[in-house]
DNA sequence: CGCGACGTTGATTTGCCTCAACGATTGTGG
DNA sequence: CCACAATCGTTGAGGCAAATCAACGTCGCG
């Protein structure tokens, strides 16, 4: 069933055949069409998401009304609102399909039994966790340091996947500055390559 | 010996008293000068610092040789080069004191031998990052959405014990606005807010 | 075919930076 | 105990990166 899913926790650490077992009773998929949310503000979030298929956007509306776009999920990739599912407070995110896909959730209290009797789960999200951080720091520490340009450039290289399969306008989001202005900076870019 | 560490520990997760003697076993407190530095760039991070004591700011340099705070971390709060650290590839992070303080190194491989034999620290550091995680997203949440001087104004509710500890300019470098922008800021708000 | 979603381009504005000079405070050696 | 140097914060003039607003081109789809 969830194949996918257990493989990717197998890389990360050892699972005997009875954990399997156990996880696959209580795994189960959920197909999302495109454009459905699967994470809406306003209510506490108690589920974690593993994409299985397709692409995913979590973002928020601020004050002013503007969308930010704060992720992109992929397949293997686990996704959520993290600050309300870690305070319990009702959270401000947004999570939407970009595409028709499919996750398994897994939602917090299931986790936690889940964790008792399969001790090594601790040790995979520890490091699904430690892996998210050190991702969030280095994509902090490049917005504060460098040029929408660069942070560009950087993207692409890194997400070659995603830039591919989302529009313009949303990388644009996620990089925090305007689609005109991103459209100007490729112009510039092209410009100077030939 | 490193009974506030264990304190810390044991809010998140029970430890029975074998436990407490295999973490006093291993860990030891080092003493920290003012300005002194626990992590440099180029190396491999291989350790987790417990600040049991004092104030301590992470940054990093970048090309034009400006000086970017990432992180401040006073009593109870973990701190290190998280990216070099999960990577195993040479960070780009300081990480300095900024009084003279106590820290508790943790180094990776004594962490991963410890928490075969309590399976409870997994947990635990599940819970440190996933924190972690979700500070960092609201951070950046408001770096991408905010403008410096809300951004500000957010800091100084939340970090107020920071606020009294560190130099303004450090804060400024952390909102990665400049001292003299951050000056003016504060200017204005104190003017409308009389 | 016509409409909506997306990207581009240009004119204007603005938030924040840079550079430079000037107080205020602290601490340290003579 | 004073003098002098650091260290830190403030203030002002000028500049630039990116935002805003508005208009237009283009493609895919019902």
């Amino acid at each position: 069933m969830s194949q996918f899913l257990i493989d990717s926790i197998r890389k990360y650490v050892s699972l005997s055949e009875d954990d399997i077992t156990l996880l696959d009773e209580v795994l189960t998929i959920r197909k999302i069409k495109k454009k459905q949310w699967i994470i809406t503000p306003g209510e506490v979030c108690k589920t974690e998401f593993f994409v299985n298929k397709g692409c995913f956007r979590s973002y928020f509306i601020d004050d002013n009304g503007h969308e930010h776009i704060t992720k992109f999920a992929t397949e293997g990739w686990w996704i959520t609102d993290i600050s309300s599912f870690y305070t319990g407070k009702p959270g401000h995110m947004y999570v939407e399909a970009l595409e028709d896909g499919e996750v398994i959730p897994l939602r917090k209290e299931v986790l936690d039994t889940l964790a008792d009797k399969i001790p090594q789960l601790n040790k995979y999200f520890k490091l699904v966790y430690q892996k998210g951080l050190a991702n969030s720091c280095d994509r902090l520490l490049r917005t504060i340091s460098s040029s929408a340009t660069e942070h560009y450039l950087r993207f692409i290289e890194e997400y070659t996947d995603i830039e591919k399969r989302v529009p313009q306008y949303m990388i644009a989001s996620y990089l925090g500055i305007t689609p005109e202005f991103l459209s100007k900076a490729k112009m510039k870019i092209s410009r100077t390559a030939s």
